[in-house]
RNA sequence: GGUGGGUUGGCGGAGAGGUUACGCACCGGAUUGCAAAUCCGUGAAGACCGGUUCGAUUCCGGUACCCACCUCCA
């Protein structure tokens, strides 16, 4: 069996990944708040975790994996949606409001991250619904959770709000390598005068008549930001599991305060063994921001036409543990190979096994710029089958993502007839005219061979049916 | 200020204490009516300063620069 080794940012090294139980593998990523459109970096998580995934159906067997992945549907950006939506007068309940707003970003969601050849989350191998759990669906277990805290002396009440008490987890920032003390002394944000240590956060918080809420011991209120993560997990992965992972932006707070909440309510288990974080995404090496203006969704990459495999070659393409930086120029390369890859595997089939070194740099902390070297290997040799099923390792080259590659038989029909114009000039030895169509084809972005046999062509990076009509108009070929 | 990460050839981007990463681009050759595509081949690196070592781009220390987090952003 293959030894799959990550590098565990709670011990800051690589290690030998062992399950706890190899017939039922859990695993837990960090998903979206639903108030809007996923930008470009909420992409990266889920494709690394996507890699991950793949390769540990292919070492342990698709059906000993669980992959849960959250929704968190309780976020003061989605109640000021409700609010706005309140306001311009809809008749429905605040509470349905929000709903109704997760409900559609969860819909984009779902069209963005399958567009990029993501699989949906998973119970040993199921994709069901209950693997996509939403916070508003487990206020019960957080209650729960918070309560057990509070008998703990973990947790306490102050004014209607439930705070964790940072001071009685000795290990509270073990994960993100600071100290209470530390953060201290840097600590910017203005302190609630109920707080018995500046750090201690919000486990529950009270909710006023314009906000949702829930009832709980403490009243009408809804949960801290943390301690949804940590309740979904126990109650789908049970309060040990093997692997967590999310953005380096998460590590603290958000990982920090889970380990303290998990680890508290639940002290004689591990939590989570492994973590995994990826690094931030930048865009024409600058942090991608609404300010700058460099900021975007997948969505709109998508609708500029850039195929949703292509997103994904480029962000894979990079280590997950160093910045990736999100360019035009790597679109078009991602683009051209891809185009030359899916040319050269049609109408193969796969072989049945990857290639064993492309398992292996995925094996070594999901190297998958690695991988692409044998990739590139493969398609050199010109082994299609071997190629084909271990691009697909790295979710390229599936059926299903390929339709941006393919002509229709418009266009087929029309870069044929543009081909034999230039064949019959070629014939008569006119050659400016032979080759003033030739180039014609090429500006409008289709590849010509020349071969003993005759002509063959392939659709090329920035391919344009529009030029390729005019060329065809021009030639009075219409 | 605290914490963590990074700096590799023209560009992108990996691994390994000593032997070609890989891709794109460039250059040379084969091929072609000329090209394209393809094939073959050449060249090109390790921010800076020290240390360990027979030998370091790879380990250790320092410097510079960049980035992220510390603010409910993946």
């Amino acid at each position: 069996m293959v030894q799959i080794r990550l590098t565990n940012t709670r011990t800051r090294r690589k290690e030998d990944f062992q399950p706890i139980d190899p017939t039922n593998l859990r695993l837990y990523l960090c998903g979206p708040t639903v108030y809007d459109r996923a930008h470009l970096g909420n992409a990266r998580p889920v494709l690394v975790f996507d890699v991950l995934v793949r390769l540990l159906h292919h070492v342990y067997g698709r059906e000993a994996v669980t992959y849960v992945r959250n929704f968190t549907d309780v976020d003061d950006k989605i109640n000021a949606e409700a609010q706005r939506r309140k306001a311009a007068g809809s008749p429905l309940s605040l509470e349905a409001l929000v709903a109704e707003r997760s409900e559609e970003t969860i819909a984009w969601y779902h069209a963005d991250m399958d567009a990029l050849g993501a699989m949906r989350p998973h119970i040993r191998g199921k994709v069901t619904p209950l693997a996509e759990p939403r916070a508003t669906a487990y206020i019960a277990q957080m209650i729960q959770m918070n309560l057990d805290l509070i008998a703990r002396g973990h947790a306490y009440e102050a004014e209607g709000h439930v705070l964790f008490d940072v001071r009685s987890f000795p290990d509270y920032g073990k994960l993100s390598g600071r100290s209470v003390d530390d953060m201290m002394a840097g600590a910017r944000v203005e302190v609630a005068p109920f707080k018995r240590d500046p750090m201690d956060f919000v486990l529950w918080k009270p909710s006023d008549d314009e906000l949702p809420g829930w009832d709980s011991p403490w009243g009408r209120g809804r949960p801290g930001w943390h301690i949804e993560c940590s309740a979904m997990s126990a109650a789908l992965l049970g309060p040990s599991f093997d692997i967590h992972g999310g953005g380096i932006d998460l590590q603290f707070p958000h990982h920090e305060n889970e380990i303290a909440q998990s680890c508290c309510a639940h002290p004689t288990e591990d939590f989570a063994r492994y973590w995994l974080h990826n690094e931030m995404l930048q865009v024409e090496g600058k942090k991608m921001s609404k300010s700058l203006g460099n900021f975007f969704t997948v969505r709109d990459l998508l609708d500029r036409g850039v195929p949703g495999e292509v997103i994904r070659f480029v962000m894979l393409s990079t280590h997950y543990r160093k910045p990736m930086d999100w360019t035009e120029a790597k679109a078009a390369e991602a683009e051209a190979v891809l185009r030359r890859w899916r040319g050269l595997v049609a109408g193969i089939e796969p072989a049945t096994s990857p290639a064993p070194a492309l398992v292996e740099a995925l094996a070594d902390d999901l190297n998958t710029a690695g991988a692409f070297a044998v990739l590139h290997e493969l398609a050199a040799r010109g082994d299609a089958a071997r190629l084909l099923v271990s691009a697909r390792m790295l979710g390229l080259l599936l059926p299903e993502m390929g339709r941006w590659a393919e002509a229709d038989n418009a266009v087929a029909a029309r870069i044929e007839a543009l081909l034999e114009a230039r064949a019959a000039a070629r014939k008569a030895r006119d050659f400016a005219r032979a080759d003033a169509i030739r180039d014609g084809i090429a500006a409008a972005g289709v590849e010509v061979k020349d071969t003993a046999t005759g002509s063959e062509w392939a659709l090329a990076a920035g391919f344009d049916a529009k030029a390729l009509d005019a060329l065809a108009r021009e030639l009075g070929l219409t």
